[in-house]
DNA sequence: GGTATTTCCAACTACATCGCTGGGGATGCC
DNA sequence: GGCATCCCCAGCGATGTAGTTGGAAATACC
């Protein structure tokens, strides 16, 4: 897969933050642990480095959990994606001083940009759009 | 980094065959190791799969090596890449059954397509060209 | 104020993968 | 036969990933 499973876990958990936002909502990590069955004890560990990330806000003791700090079309996924990833800076050892790794490297830069224009070009409140149109079309089989 | 040390390998040493190929050039794993620094019993391993993958063709024995089964413009990085990384067939476990879970997922696959269009649509002739082109701007710099 | 609930912090483990090395064996030129 | 070269496969250390654990701090509620 294209994520590991911290960022899938963090943006799931995202999802359901943002459906809920409107109505100011908030969850506790249990919560969304058990409905997505995810280990919760590490789901915690997400939501931490959103929360770092200013991406959520989170209240402690009885009755707390966390929110999304911004509405979900100010939250881009690239962001996101960096803050579960841990940026990783300067990845990778240099390359090769030939002519052939700069190539090599050229390539590998297009794909780079090719997967943060769609990370940029998305925001949780597209990837809640589809969610809610998926369970739309999921209450029609139902009829 | 995009790729793995063993597809950069990979991709520099066809890059060294493609440059040759027009005068049905051959050349030994420890002389592309050599000249690009990379440790040679290592990227033995890297040949051996271009070859079963039909990329490269082998020459054993005294005054042997690898050439390309095929001109450069008929080889294609992604087949390249999938024979390098080695398929991974249903990568990933499947997906958890919620309307989240699919969400995240239809993103993943987005993001698998936009990198394969880019993969598919470049050849090592491309690169090649590339190449050349880089050396031909360094030759300039020199003047 | 005490207690239960919940987040916060930081380590630790198990397992897989990656990059790399080594020991032979097969093949073919001389 | 001897040497050069590719071929196969096994193993090893470092790193990263997924998940676990143990507790400390904050805060609502009685």
């Amino acid at each position: 897969m294209a994520f590991s499973a911290k960022t899938e876990y963090g943006l799931v958990s995202l999802l359901e933050l943002a459906a809920i936002h409107p109505q100011g909502g908030v969850l506790q990590v249990a919560e969304i642990a058990a409905r997505q069955g995810i280990p919760d004890r590490y789901l915690e560990q997400m939501l931490t480095s959103l929360r770092r990330g200013q991406i959520l806000r989170s209240i402690r003791g009885p009755r707390g959990g966390y929110q999304l700090a911004r509405p979900p079309a100010e939250i881009r996924i690239a962001e996101v994606v960096v803050c579960l990833e841990g940026e990783v800076a300067s990845r990778g050892t240099a390359a090769r001083q030939s002519a052939e790794f700069e190539v090599i490297g050229g390539l590998e830069g297009r794909l780079g940009e090719a997967r943060q224009a769609i990370l940029e070009g998305t925001s949780l409140q597209d990837l809640l759009d589809e969610r809610d149109q998926r369970l739309q079309s999921q209450v029609m089989y139902f009829i």
